[in-house]
DNA sequence: CCCTGATTCGC
DNA sequence: GCGAATCAGG
C-alpha cells in the first residue's frame, strides 16, 4: 500500500484528532504504525500538543544493526533446526495426546490474533485453512490449564494406579 | 504484559 | 521516501 493523496489526507486528519500511530495504521489498513510514524515524521507533524511527555533523550548513536540477513534467514532462527522438527514417535504419541482434546468450544485464535497470553495448543490439520489455535487464557506456560495436562505428560510407570495420575493432574493445575 | 511516539538507516 | 528495528518510556 503506498502513501496516496488521500490516505495521507486521512492520516493528517486521525492524527490531528489525536489518534493514536496503530489506530491510524489499522483504519488505514496495510501499513504499520511504524509506517504511520515514519510518515508523520516526514510530514513534519510530528508532536501535536505535549501529552505529558518531557522526553529529553540523549540522541541516539548508530543502531548495532543485526537486521535480518538478505537471504531471509533470521540470525536466531539459523542454527538448530533439527530441534525444531518432530521425529516421527513424537509426532505418534503427540497425535494421540491430541485426540481427547479439541475444545471447539468458544473462541479459537488464528495466528493473527493468537497473542503471548492464549493457549497456543494446535486445533486442527495446519495445513487446513480453518487451522487454529486454542486460544483460551494461558496458564503460565503456553498452554491453557487443559491442554497443559495433556501437553506435559510425564513419563511414568504404566502399571501406577489411576489415583496417582489424578493427583498429578491436581498438582500441576494448581 | 500491553501500549505510546522517536530515531536510525538499509532499502 | 519508506518503514522495520530499536529505543525509551507509560
Amino acid at each position: 500500500m503506498s502513501w496516496t493523496e488521500e490516505r495521507v489526507e486521512v492520516l493528517k486528519k486521525l492524527w490531528a484528532e489525536g489518534h493514536s500511530a496503530s489506530q491510524i495504521a489499522k483504519q488505514l489498513g496495510g501499513v504499520t504504525r511504524n509506517a504511520v510514524i515514519g510518515k508523520v515524521h516526514r510530514l513534519g507533524l510530528s508532536g501535536r500538543a505535549t501529552p505529558s511527555r518531557p522526553v529529553k533523550r540523549p540522541p541516539r548513536l548508530a543502531r548495532p544493526k543485526p537486521r535480518i540477513r538478505p537471504d531471509g534467514v533470521s540470525p536466531a532462527t539459523e542454527t538448530n533446526l533439527d530441534e525444531t522438527r518432530i521425529r516421527r514417535s513424537d509426532q505418534d504419541a503427540i497425535v494421540s495426546a491430541l485426540q481427547p482434546a479439541p475444545v471447539a468450544d468458544g473462541e479459537a485464535a488464528t495466528i493473527l490474533t493468537l497473542r503471548d497470553s492464549m493457549c497456543k495448543w494446535p486445533i486442527g490439520d495446519p495445513a487446513d485453512p480453518k487451522f487454529a489455535f486454542c486460544g483460551r487464557k494461558s496458564d503460565c506456560g503456553p498452554y491453557c490449564s487443559e491442554h497443559a495436562k495433556v501437553a506435559f505428560q510425564p513419563q511414568r510407570k504404566r502399571d501406577r494406579k489411576r489415583n496417582d495420575d489424578e493427583a498429578y493432574a491436581r498438582r500441576i493445575a494448581g
